[in-house]
DNA sequence: ATTCCCATGTAAGCTGTTACATGATTCA
DNA sequence: TGAATCATGTAACAGCTTACATGGGAAT
């Protein structure tokens, strides 16, 4: 359950209506959490109703305004010091299991394209840390957690284009070898 | 449809039972995409209908031996040139962006308990990886993707180990400076 | 006999996605 | 007035987990 999570810690730095919420999700937490907004719109709904959050207003096309209570408050502290959930999921390095189907000149493209694709990831994150930066973003407290959070960005996805590109080179030998 | 694919990936290795491709996900796979057997039991049924695999042969305790039809070697090459869904979902992450609610006492416990397991995942991933090579099972084809995932393994979690490490620093620094 | 492991499956429930639907407001 | 954006929601489906259920075979 890190959607209601990932909702409460959200509206921990200011009330939000579920069309905003719904936006953060896609441009931030989006990278490690994804969600839509019929899930957020649903959980928000649940939330309400256990009494986690609240409607802080409601304005104009039916929009509606959360803000944490002190309830919400305590589940968002009690879940940041529980055992976190490692569970991983990620369709590239599952698919690296079996490299060993596909020739070496496919191998080669494929292992190129992921490391130029984890290349621009971390060159983004890299980017948008360093502008947070110049603009005084890392000066609140979620702005410098933000921060801490676009440090892993960068240093995963600087790991992982170093392995694909690791991948490639051995992709390249076996090439050149096996003629 | 990351399942079917693994599935078909195992299957590509060489024919197996539905209970043994249960164990190879939890002991191999699960590390990068987690299945229980009432998932793999039920596809299985789903690839068989599709005519991606079928069955070699019937054992005792109603054990059915599956394998690869040229249908789902086919699939599963597809899928490997196709694109791949690079969606990542990764709790500890989400959680580092509400770091800012926890005081730098409680980060510092986060951080070092988080960096221990990463470090912990690390030496356990290399330790494997050693142990095939020395044991020769890096000299087949499937055994040296295995390989090549155990080293995306090793550089992932390295590299989450040491952001951690860099967290708690900073959290010990807030410690020291805040009072 | 009993316990443990092998081996398969069903059923219920939760999480998450995609498609559909509606209507208000803003801006060109 | 037409298009884009704001804002919320429902419905259907797909993916995944947990709990339940069954029975054969091997070992002590």
């Amino acid at each position: 359950m890190s959607l209601r999570h990932g909702l409460l810690g959200l509206l921990a730095e200011a009330p939000a209506s579920g069309y905003d919420l719904a936006k953060r999700f896609e441009e931030l937490l989006g990278a490690v959490w994804p969600a839509r907004h019929p899930q957020i719109y649903g959980e928000l709904a649940r939330l309400r109703d256990e009494g986690l959050i609240e409607i802080e207003s409601e304005g104009a096309r039916a929009r509606k305004v959360y803000r944490l209570t002190s309830e919400g408050e305590g589940e968002l502290h009690r879940w940041l010091l529980s055992e976190p959930d490692h569970t991983l999921r990620y369709e590239p390095l599952l698919r690296s299991f079996f490299f060993w189907t596909l020739t070496p000149a496919e191998l080669l493209d494929v292992a190129v394209a992921e490391a130029a694709h984890y290349r621009t990831l971390r060159d983004t994150y890299a980017q948008i840390a360093q502008a947070k930066e110049a603009s005084g973003h890392t000066q609140t407290p979620s702005g410098r957690s933000v921060r801490t959070t676009l440090e892993a960005g960068v240093r995963l996805y600087d790991a992982l284009a170093e392995w694909a590109e690791w991948v490639s080179e051995q992709a390249r030998k076996d090439q050149s070898g096996s003629s």
